[in-house]
DNA sequence: TGATTATCTGAACAGATGTTCATATATTTA
DNA sequence: TAAATATATGAACATCTGTTCAGATAATCA
């Protein structure tokens, strides 16, 4: 079936064009609260980057200390640190303490389902999206 | 049980501090390739903006334009154009033309799965995470 | 064809981001 | 307690990023 047009008038300059305001709607009504979307943006962005994902991928088999993950990413201690309390901030790894040594775990397990779903999906093993009825 | 440190002996400044060899080592068994990781970094990332995530909410219950996606979000449609340019390079989303008009939609399911994980995160209802045996 | 609508593209700029360096804190050992 | 080890923190800076603006391209209609 074809889209419907809402409205299609002559508009001033930068006016704002609504074409569907039914999808509109329905988008609204499917709306996350403000400071829930920002979490969930926050947890996306702290999995973009390369050193931090490939921080949490190495966690994935089992914990690892700050010095550790600093000679498997090949930048230094104080980096990795950094990038790590944004990690623990967002509850994405969690440490335990042995003496000195803190070492970092993956806190659940979603942060490894994420990776595996998009491993997936690069890799095309996926179904076509069917939005609901 | 108490992790062993490998090695501890008085290092000289900016050396490496390599204390578990061992797990470097099983880190390093099971990283992805490095032009794999960087893609997947990249997919995170693109999630990690707010106002994309918007585009990709939006989109979970059904197809909009453009201009519906700027009145949605609040920024102008050159801005949503650009944004779904880089969606759309990553798969993330898919084009479909209707006339003059081109209809945005999520290209598989794994974008849904993703962010229904993420928002299960934030909400606490995780189990722990186990590393493998 | 020319006018209109919808979307795209490139350049430019303000603001965000990740790293390093220097230093501070916490824990163990002598 | 003093020294050594492991990690954390704050400031600074170069780089990256998202937006807007102006203009280009694509499709429809008179």
């Amino acid at each position: 079936m074809a889209a419907q047009a809402t409205r299609s008038l002559p508009l001033e300059t930068n006016a704002v064009r609504i074409l569907h305001t039914d999808r509109i709607d329905r988008a609204r009504s499917g709306e996350l609260p403000k400071s829930e979307l920002h979490h969930l943006a926050d947890t996306f962005k702290l999995m973009g980057d390369p050193n931090r994902l490939k921080l949490l991928m190495a966690l994935k088999d089992g914990e690892m200390c700050v010095c550790d993950l600093a000679a498997f990413i090949g930048i230094t201690e104080s980096a990795v640190s950094h990038q790590l309390r944004r990690l623990k901030d967002a509850r994405l790894v969690r440490p335990r303490r042995e003496g000195q040594i803190l070492f970092y775990q993956l806190d659940d397990a979603c942060v490894v389902e994420l990776m595996t779903i998009a491993v997936g999906h690069l890799r095309g093993a996926a179904q076509p999206h069917e939005p609901p009825a």
